[in-house]
DNA sequence: CTGAAAGCGCTTACAG
DNA sequence: CTGAAAGCGCTTACAG
């Protein structure tokens, strides 16, 4: 009994009533704080809920109310890396919001699946949808109609403009990655890209065009593209030294690529950062904290947890503005840029 | 309305009733089954509710059942590298069995916050509770006498012994690892192992010993101990290299252990896999996986998400045995190993 | 095997 | 501002 949590058959709320000398339903509006009640009463019953430790019984509560206190959340595929602490961020918010999450797990288009889980959802009466993508690139079709409930839609794209999303901020990844560069001395300025197709890559070079633009900059050398791989990286900062631009500093398009970029500056005998800075994107602990615990990159985190978890949390308040909403990107800065 | 989930007033338990002819209780225990009802009738009132499409409204259930349908999860850091996938792991096998999840996450010894949300965890009526930790060197303060439903640990120690524990296998993995090494043609077993006083590191080397014993073996060289990282795993090889002791294959008792080692013998001429084989223990994507894709070494997998899964599982199943479960590790094969 | 009735513990119009 | 009463939609003894 560690904790000291009684056993005993816990006090109604008619107990509360009972002591404070009001009527059950005056006790109930009195917790509740929404109806005029006189501010003596209030107190009066407050006290006594204190004295006697009076925790309503949730299940008459939501039952009696309509709302359940449990929050629908449908993840795409929640074990992959970077879905996986979106969802849990999210998740640990409704904890701390006190609401429950009841997570399906599985392929938001398989439409059979989908739809059981959709009634079984509303069965239970939830309060509120979390759809939880794998990335910008993934669309959710879009189920806000299908409930009279607020549903948000976190890493993911959705099928219909009106929906709330939630993503990574990814043009102000680039741009705070850039500005990095030219706070810390740079201004010439060149960009190894990710997919020529993806949302994120075109974002984070549109990001890094905005810090350029603003300090009457342009990228220097060929803007390249690549898969998002150490590899493909490594050939883009091939062609870039190949190309014969004059360059200070790479910002790349994400830390695999970075790491291959450093790769051929080793091959090639250009010193980093003296020679050339380098700032990734993603923060990954495995990909850019070497295995000894020490940073080898400077990279943007895109602060995937916080947001799973402003995503969560505009449940609770009433923001409904429709569009993109973001959680704000952060700097994690390493031996690969000058400070 | 792309899953045509309608969105009419949904129908109730006494609509069943009616159509099938029969009354409100008769319709409830039909459903629910556990009463002695006639096969015609209980064919009826399934016929019935089919058609009509009938979902029971879970919070009125809820209310008169007393069961809430919502499992209490209590992480230690659920954000930790390891803890992360237990407790995500947990939450998805939660979603298919229908139950929410509650998760207040924290630190489990700070028994003011605690006691709070235990509380709220009881007035929620919680049908049972999930306790889960950050590995097996942390011990959880037992809760178990503080709740009247079935309370599983998982990836923690217990203050009781009469806790049901749900832990990764480290014992059968350091077996796993050794016989690999066996069975690929080694016969000189040398380990290095983590820290002295790791219950992991105890048991993983107990596992090597398992495989070695049952080939009538013995470890070869010295037993080097370290923290579990790469610095000190090349430490740890130098000192096994500077022993003099014959060996041809090394279990490690991480991988970073394993790539420290790797990079000693890098250094000092030793070939992977021809003249030393390696096998490590975690099987971390950001560890073992080079990034350009490619795995660089043989690891054992200690199965976390699969673990949560188990210890959540478990709820539903009627397994009541206390103390250790374990999830089943399994062996993944890169190039620091012989085929 | 079946049904009438009580009851789960709150909230919420409604009347005063 | 306060209270009596209905009601949320099921489940579960209990009686038949």
């Amino acid at each position: 009994m560690l904790f000291g949590v009684p056993r005993e058959k816990s006090v109604r709320l008619s107990d509360v009533a009972a002591v404070a000398g009001v009527s059950l339903a005056t006790a109930s509006k009195a917790l509740n704080g929404n109806t005029r009640i006189s501010e003596a009463t209030r107190e009066r019953v407050r006290v006594a809920a204190e004295r006697l430790d009076f925790r309503p019984d949730a299940l008459a509560r939501s039952f009696a109310s309509g709302r359940s206190g449990t929050i629908g959340v449908l993840t795409h595929r929640a074990k992959n890396t970077f879905a996986q602490p979106v969802a849990m961020g999210a998740i640990l918010q409704l904890g701390a919001q006190n609401q429950a999450a009841l997570v399906y797990d599985g392929d938001v288009k398989e439409s059979k699946a989908m739809s059981d889980s959709l009634r079984e959802l509303r069965a239970r009466r939830i309060d509120g949808l979390l759809v939880i993508g794998d990335g910008h690139e993934h669309t959710s079709p879009s189920l806000t109609h299908n409930f009279d409930v607020p549903v948000r839609y976190i890493f993911t794209a959705s099928s219909d403009p009106n929906d709330v999303l939630y993503l990574p901020d990814n043009r102000e990844a680039g741009r705070l990655a850039t500005q990095h560069l030219l706070d810390t001395g740079n201004t010439r300025i060149a960009h190894l890209g990710g997919p020529q197709n993806s949302i994120a890559a075109e974002r984070r070079l549109a990001g890094m065009t905005d810090a350029l633009t603003a300090a009457g900059l342009e990228p220097v050398g060929p803007i390249t593209r690549s898969d998002w791989t150490r590899v493909c990286g490594a050939a883009s900062m091939a062609e870039l030294l190949q190309s014969g631009a004059m360059f200070d500093a790479v910002f790349c398009g994400n830390d695999h690529i970075a790491l291959g970029a450093m790769e051929t500056c080793a091959a090639a005998g250009v010193r980093i950062p003296d020679d050339v800075a380098l700032v990734g994107v993603d923060n990954w602990e495995g990909t850019v904290v070497d295995q000894d615990g020490s940073r080898q990159l400077t990279s943007v985190d895109l602060e995937l947890m916080e947001l799973g978890r402003l995503g969560a949390a505009s449940m609770a308040a009433a923001d409904h503005a429709p569009g993109e909403h973001f959680s704000t990107p952060t700097l994690a800065i390493g031996p690969s840029s000058r400070v």
